[in-house]
Order: C-alpha cells, then structure tokens, then sequence
DNA sequence: CTGAAAGCGCTTACAG
DNA sequence: CTGAAAGCGCTTACAG
C-alpha cells in the first residue's frame, strides 16, 4: 500500500506493543486473547505499554487464523415496509450484545440477485448469512453449507429440508382473522393476500380461506396485492367499486393495509368500521397510530428476533446441529378499524 | 480452529488451484488481481482450474496486504423515522454499486455509546466511516484520523472544522416555511422545533424563527419536540388548548408532524388546513400518503447520499483531501396539510 | 508462564 | 509473463 503522505496513521502493532513492554510479541497476544494465559505483571506492562501507543488488536489478522470474522450477512430486500428496519434495528442490536456485527446486503427479490450477493457475502468470510423475507435456493443452500456458513431465513418459510428458518404462525394468523370477522357477523368478505410467490402470503391466506370454508363461508374473492402499496390500493378500488361491495377485507401486511383504509375512506368515502372492517398483519408500530388504529395479527419480532440469533450463533458454535423450523404464533390485535364480535373477542384488546 | 466434523468443507486456497493448474500460487493470485498481468494461457488454465474446485479469494487475506476492507462503517441511532431506513437502502446501494459494503452500528445518541460504537468499527479496519445524525467528538475524529480512517457525517453538522459533512441547508428550508406561512395569511404562528440539541433541529429553527423576525413576526411560542412521536404529541395538545390556539404550526420533521396531526384532527377535532396549517420537514414518503398529505420541506436524499458516497470514497482515495462541508438545498413541497397564500406560491406542488 | 517459530491465505516487489 | 520469497498482523502449538 502506497503511504499516506500527511497523516501520521501510526500502525501499532503487537511487535511495537512488545517491544515498548519488554516482553515477546506472543506475549502481548495472550494478554489480549481471551482465554489465554499471562502473569499479572505481563499483563500490567503490556496494557500499559498498549495504552500509551493507543494499540488494538487488528481483527483481520486474528480472523485469518481463527476462521472467524464476527460478521453476520444480512440480506434484505426492501425497508419501505417498517416491519424491516425494525427487524433490522433488533436483530443488529441482539447480534451486538453478542459480540456479532451485521455486513447488510441489500438485494432485489429475484434468485439472480440474492445469489450474487450470497456469494459476495462469503466473500467476506462471514460467519453466518440471515436472509429476511427473501428467497434461496437448494443451489445456494448447499454453496453455504459447502463454505461451512450457516444460514437462517427470517420470515420466509421453503421446503428444503436442511435449511433454518424463522417465521410466525402464518396459518394461524390467517384463521384467527376469519374467525374473528365471521364472529363479527360479516357476510362478504374479501381478501388482499400478501404475495402469493411468498411463503408468508400464500400461508396466511391458506388460513384464512381454509377457516372460513369450515365456518361456511365460500365466495371470498381474493387478489394478490404483491406486498405492494400501489397494487394493494388498486385491488382496494376494483373490490369496492361493484355494487354488492365487501363489508369486510383481510390484507396481507400492514403496509398494503395502510394504502387500503387511504383508498376507502379517502377516496370512496367509506366509513372504517362501520361500512367495512380491515384487517391487517404485522402490527408494525404505525398500526397503532391514531390515524389508522389498525386491528392486525402481531408477528412477535422481538421473539422471532431472539430466536433466530439463537439459531444462527447456536450452528455456528455446533456446525452438527440439525436445521430447525421454527413457527412463533402472535394474537391478533383488536383496534378500531374492526367491528368486533358482540360479546366480545378473547384476545388482544389494545 | 477445530475441524467441523460433518460438513465437506473444503478450504480451496490458492495453492491448490496453482496445483491443479500447474501454475504457481502468485500467478493465480494475479489472476484474480485486477490490474495484474498473465497470459491467456495461464489465465484459461487458471479460470478453469478455479471453476472446477469453486474457488474464489479470502478477501480478508488479500485485505490484510492492501489494507483495504471495502467495508463501510455506518453508525445509525434510530430507525423508526421512515428517514434513516431509507438514507440506509440509498447508501447501501450506492456503495454496493463501488464495489463496497455497509457494516452496520446502532448506537444510542450519547457520546459514550458513538465512541464505543466508532473504537469497534475501528478494530473491523473499516475503510471509512458514515455517522448518520448522531454527534462526534472531536477526540474521536482525531482517533480517525490516527487510524487513517476518514469519516462523513450525514444529516449533521458540527463546529470541528476538520470534519467532513453533508447536510441539506436546514437554515434556507427553515425561512422558507416561515415565508410561505405569513404569505399564507397566518397570523398565531406556532413551532414544535426538531431537538435543540442537534445541528438540524437548531438550524431549522433558526431560519424560520430569524425569517418571521424579518417579516415582522416576534411572538412565535416554541416547543423542543426531541424529534419523538410522544413529546411531539404532547406540546401539540399544550399549544392548541389555550384559548388563542395557533393557525399555522411548524414541526421539526415529518416523523413528529404525524403525530401532531393525529393530536390535531383525532384528539381536538380540528380541520386541517382550515383551523390550522401544518408543515414538516423531510418530505418522507409517509407525507404524500393521502392520510397525511404534508406540506414539507424536502430533504432530497438521492443527491445527499451520492455526495456522501462521492465524498467519502474520494477521501479514502486520496488522504490528502481536505474536509469539505456541503449544504444541499430542497424544495418545499404543497400538499394539503396547509393552506396555500391567495395567487399560488412559486414551488413544488405534488 | 514465556519466547521462538510456524502458518492463516493472500499480494507484491524482485529476478529471471 | 512467471516463480520463489518475503511479509501483512496476528494466534497457537511447541519447548523450555
């Protein structure tokens, strides 16, 4: 590397650490090596002599022999929908607690795009790779595995059966909702779905619909809203704009929920909840907001969080452990944007 | 390290390509060195022997000899303002598409948590580092600078005259707002300021309270929203419910100025623009959804990402570069959240 | 406990 | 263009 001509970029190394302690480069290694051994007085010289050359351990020197770099891959495909940055905000914050750093990788839903970036991502020696809500396939699983890197998924379910994953209880989720808008005495009912090309869309109208069948209800007409606001907003107008217009919709996330009650109430002047009831998924913090006072089921992300740090560092200290699926199930939160049943609802009141 | 006893991990090293090859290991290496020079042979035979054993370079180890990672260090305090996901997904990609990527820190907003958080990104021998609204001291910009390790603030300006920083020009959007509500006719002029603690939050303030002084305006009642969805809804509900409430408030962003009117329309029953005018700062994608339909100030983040990136990334190149502190002006943006002056206004109108 | 030495997987002068 | 060698800054057996 050229040198840089008007900084004094000292580079304090263990040999300059050592030489000013009196003491073997070895030993200043030990000293800053958890675990090993060094006398007191070692170890007094050498932090001195450490502080005073303002010394710190070059990482990527100890990681080219420990094989391991505490960087944890995340890839993600989009942020617009809070649900993600929140994830992202905790799942770094759990890492952190936990001695991990996140190398973000930010990559289009296409099986294209998330292998490039995967490769990248190993690439950089990391020591695990989380994929939220983004799809792998076999052909990358077994590269990660290959490369000795585990992987979860977060939010996104696949079939392979060696591959970790995280999700909520997306078939629970969608029954609970048509439970509860049948209780609610609602007689056409309508569904936006999450898209159907994801595990989550397609599980969480697989409840719904599935419930209601068994509860008798038939005709649900149902669109694909893509995860997308401006998708979502026009499924919105094309179901309500018929004469024998939906008393209750169920959508996908609340992101597209959002776009729906703007669509309702702004544009075709109906009233939530007295016209029609929506529902949603997620219960990402701006459901709660006044404004939208959103009834959805909650993903518990801190949970889902927890679990899916466990997983990843528990596999990356036991490479034996066997892939885990893992379903955490959430309440469905009741807000105003619902009618609710008379006599009430046993769960989640907020 | 302890061998993992059930995966086929192979290592694929560069010798063992060179072996396959029957090259040596440096002529791999520049190979795959951009800018180095072989033959084709050597390079078909190379290419070739790489593909078969899946081979690709431990960056850490070429990182070790050129000193150079490609790895970003972003420190981010807070992503629940839909402002600082989406700085992150512009940054991110903007770096991915030169070749460099995002490590990511959370920090709390305190000098202790961003120094702890910047001594870490130091240790993973980051090439550069972007602070994203969160407050440097001078020490750690001097630790920086030791390490050769430059360092962009984003959204943030402070005093250190070494310190590079890029910002929109908080003073300019601020007077703007002060201009267009007393044109507007508003005459109870009220400001729920961004966190006086922090460089935009001041500076907003400043040009809006010196830009109404100007106008004849003194009695303007101001309140520190802290930049949080609470305190902010809390000085809304102090401020409307004197007897004289204000027609025309002024929020420090666009994130506070939700709640705001949430307090405004749902908990007072006032109308909006009629009763009162509201106006943020940011002009997040939120403030065009037909819920709130903000009036705001734009900070236009595409072209404040791409001089960070530029501006970093031209630093790393060349040490020698002086600090630069670039202002990047938006526009105001009319929507339905305020009245509009009698004759029109001469910016943007969505 | 401690030091001398080997080696992690590369890049890059240095000769040829 | 190419190979042998040195070295990036560490950790970790190996002897003592």
């Amino acid at each position: 590397m050229r040198p840089l001509p008007h900084m004094t970029e000292h580079k304090v190394t263990s040999s300059a650490v050592a030489k000013r302690a009196g003491v073997s480069q070895s030993a200043v290694s030990r000293v800053f090596t958890p675990g090993a051994s060094a006398s007191q007085a070692t170890i007094d010289k050498v932090r001195k002599a450490a502080a005073e050359l303002g010394y710190r351990p070059n990482r990527l020197a100890r990681s080219l022999i420990t094989g391991r770099t505490r960087m944890i891959g995340l890839v993600v495909a989009y942020l617009d929908n809070q649900f993600y940055p929140l994830a992202l905000e905790r799942l770094s914050q759990a890492l952190q607690a936990r001695g991990y750093h996140i190398l973000i990788f930010m990559a289009e839903n296409s099986t294209q795009s998330v292998s490039k970036v995967v490769e990248e991502l190993l690439d950089y020696q990391v020591d695990g790779i989380i994929t939220a809500s983004v799809d792998v396939t076999g052909d990358l699983a077994k590269r990660c595995a290959q490369a000795g890197i585990p992987i979860v998924l977060f939010n996104r379910g696949q079939d392979e059966a060696h591959l970790s994953e995280v999700t909520s209880d997306n078939l629970a989720g969608g029954r609970s909702v048509a439970k509860f808008l049948v209780a609610g005495g609602h007689k056409r009912i309508a569904h936006i779905a999450g898209w159907q090309g994801s595990s989550t869309g397609r599980d969480r109208s697989l409840g719904f619909v599935d419930a209601l069948k068994e509860l008798g209800v038939h005709n649900i007409t149902q669109i694909d809203g893509m995860y997308k606001r401006e998708v979502a907003a026009q499924a919105a107008r094309d179901l309500f704009r018929g004469p024998k217009s939906p008393d209750a919709v169920f959508v996908g996330n609340d992101h597209m929920a959002f776009a729906v009650l703007d669509v309702l109430r702004l544009e075709l002047g109906l009233s939530v909840p007295n016209d029609v009831s929506v529902v949603g998924y997620d219960d990402v913090p701006l459901a709660a907001w006044p404004s939208f006072s959103l009834t959805t089921v909650r993903q518990p992300l801190d949970h889902m969080v927890r679990t899916t740090v466990d997983l990843l560092l528990g596999t990356i200290e036991d490479m034996a452990r066997s892939p885990a699926k893992i379903r955490i199930s959430g309440p469905l939160v009741l807000r105003q944007s619902s009618r609710i049943p008379k006599g009430g609802w046993p769960l989640h009141q907020v």
